[in-house]
DNA sequence: GTTAGTTATGAGGATGATTCTCAACAATCT
DNA sequence: AGATTGTTGAGAATCATCCTCATAACTAAC
């Protein structure tokens, strides 16, 4: 868990006036370390001497802060990840089965064309984009045993 | 709500063993009047002879049975919409601030370029994809005002 | 068209993820 | 240090969603 990462952390916090605490840096140190996005009971299970309700609202916190990313399911618990700010641009591979998700990106060049056509076709309904999220939704390999 | 729609509708649940009884048809009807996502408190806004408990348990058999989808979001409520098997495919515009979703679709060019590279993206991984769901996230016009 | 068997309904209750409350605690400032 | 403000965490509250079960509706023989 490089320093630069809590550095920018605690930047993105004090653009909001939060501090952060220490209970926030795990936040972020677990989601670093994890690799894919992960629920609250995974979280409390990687680090237990967090309390729930801390890990909820730190969690909402770090999301507004723009630190965190949560990624909703239908599976019982949403999912958190460390926001794209601080890794590169990606989507998600969603297991239908079982839940898991996994990264991905795309080739540049469709992403550019993508974000192009999206861009446009946005402004036309009148919106204003801000992002795009996009997930392939299908059976991961572990579930395809069964 | 044309006729074809409705035989579709009981053709798809006959093959999963279900009836297309009346509360079924009703939400049918609701969905396809509508031309936008609903969620359940809108769902019973606009049928209010529809019991609560009867409408989550339909609109789940009717997930099911291919007839409609539910679209996950970070607000509230989720919200349902027919099934792209009776529309075309498409994705979302969702608003970030009130929740709200309305549809649109690419160029097909666009699409199909994603759609291939989705499909190397996902084998690689391990994954049988099913499909893909692809959301732009900004603010709508109405809460852009304000 | 009656009967027996199966499936659907709906009102109210249960579940459980998330959020709220509030008293104790920690950081920050003068 | 004292005063002010932000944070914590254990438990309670909320509320979307799902479950229960007695009743009603449908279906398929007889
Ligand atoms: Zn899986
Ligand atoms: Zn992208
Ligand atoms: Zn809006
Ligand atoms: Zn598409």
């Amino acid at each position: 868990m490089p320093d630069d990462l809590h550095d920018a952390a605690a930047l993105r916090l004090r653009r909001i006036s939060q501090r952060y605490t220490g209970g926030r840096r795990a936040l972020v140190g677990v989601l670093a370390g994890s690799g894919r996005p992960l629920s609250i009971p995974e979280v409390l299970e990687r680090d237990p001497s967090l309390a729930e309700s801390s890990v909820y609202r730190n969690l909402a916190v770090l999301e507004q802060a723009g630190v965190v990313a949560r990624i909703v399911t239908n599976h019982d618990h949403n999912r958190y990840e460390l926001s794209e700010r601080f890794g590169e641009h990606h989507h998600h591979l969603v297991c239908t089965n079982c839940g898991e998700i996994s990264d991905f990106t795309l080739p540049a060049a469709v992403e550019q064309a993508l974000d192009t056509a999206l861009e446009r076709v946005a402004r036309r309904a009148g919106y204003r984009p801000d992002t795009h999220r996009l997930d392939v939704v299908g059976t991961c390999a572990t579930c395809q045993h069964e």
